[in-house]
DNA sequence: GTAAAGTTGTAACATTAATCACTAAAAAAG
DNA sequence: CTTTTTTAGTGATTAATGTTACAACTTTAC
């Protein structure tokens, strides 16, 4: 499949411009990269602006002790807008990123990356949509930490997750849950079961299911 | 003072243009507003960007009980980045901004808004600062309320608002404290309490003095 | 100046979450 | 098939946070 086909099917914004389908297409490559793959990292400037044309992309923080804080995913149709922004302004980023499901991303060397904004319209709406829904995500996670407890947080993430995966199933251990959500092994256990007990999931080795 | 010069003194990126000086100063007005005005409401549609020359404006979100969540302050030199996303996407903002300190503030209609995008790389490079610098602020907040407990969270409350004063007493009841970190007046007033005790604070009525 | 409203302090208790300790089941490695 | 490693379940304990209740003090309104 061509990369003007491609942007077609999943970046419609960006393919409504046939002049910027063109200036992508002239400067971008594709690439395959595999799960847990870090394609970027904490303190590091970042080289290539990343289209997410399938997988998934993991996005997340880590304070002093090395333990993580989960910020958001990046799905495919989305970029990656710490990326684009440390591109702008040539700064280091400070967070991570890596492969959570195997992803096929359009690459974007940031040489390109003042051209695109001040030649096309279309990207800047494609940059200005993304911020917009990564900031409202962020956001709505600051709500969730403020007044939900453990459990309304942990359910949040279990729905989040399977609308990501399209699927009613989330394949991750009880301890991968827990980092990501900043709890322990023995909380998210405990109140997996309470919520199984309530009806809402079953659970089994590395697997929950949303009822 | 003309709003050239207010714009030299507060917005430098905005001002490293001499065109995009003229731009504002033909389209913009300047106005004061008095402490606890609501300067946007949730799910109305923005009229102004607003670039805040002195005072501070508070920027949060209410739950459906009518909860407050604090996601930022606006300072000086800064502008209103949910409006700025809002007014481009044509979109109602969610969030509310409210005069927390008398302020004065250049007010831009927001029709004028593409054109500036369109021709002015500087307010790009204003708007691409900003939204790095909000969305930083955020993140953090997710980190912190992940992390952290209470006690570290309201220390860090203190000396980011302290900050913001650019004072060491912070005029707040601890209600009004409790408000926008989420928590019960109690759990806060015996927090304060407890950092007084550790001499890091002192307090008095519905003021703490940072040591 | 007095009453009313707002603010702060704090004890007692309840709930939630974290930590420690151990067992058992399931999957992976050999 | 057996051993090792990973994963999950759960009781007991401690710590943190939230809630209820009430007293005392300060500021505001009249």
């Amino acid at each position: 499949m061509n990369l003007a086909t491609i942007l077609k099917s999943k970046f419609s914004v960006l393919a409504s411009s046939l002049s910027l389908i063109q200036e992508i297409d002239s400067i971008a490559s594709i690439y395959e990269f595999k799960k847990n793959t870090v394609i970027l990292k904490e303190n590091t400037f970042v080289k290539v602006i990343p289209l997410v044309v399938t997988g998934l992309v993991k996005v997340y923080k880590q304070d002093q002790h090395g333990n993580e804080v989960l910020l958001y995913y990046i799905k495919p149709g989305e970029s990656c807008i710490m990326s684009i922004m440390a591109a702008e302004k040539n700064i280091a980023v400070n967070i991570r990123a890596v492969i959570e499901d195997d992803a096929t991303v359009i690459v974007i060397p940031i040489s390109n990356i003042s051209k695109l904004r001040k030649e096309h319209a279309k990207w800047n709406a494609f940059v200005y949509e993304l911020f917009n829904d990564k900031f409202d995500e962020v956001i709505e996670m600051v709500k969730i930490l403020t007044f939900s407890n453990k459990q309304e947080r942990l359910e949040d993430y279990l729905k989040t997750k399977a609308e990501l995966n399209k699927s009613s199933y989330i394949l991750k251990s009880h301890q991968q849950i827990a980092n990501e959500l900043g709890s322990s092994r023995e909380v998210i256990s405990r109140l997996l079961k309470k919520i199984e007990k309530e009806g809402k999931i079953e659970l089994s080795q590395r697997q929950i299911k949303l009822i």
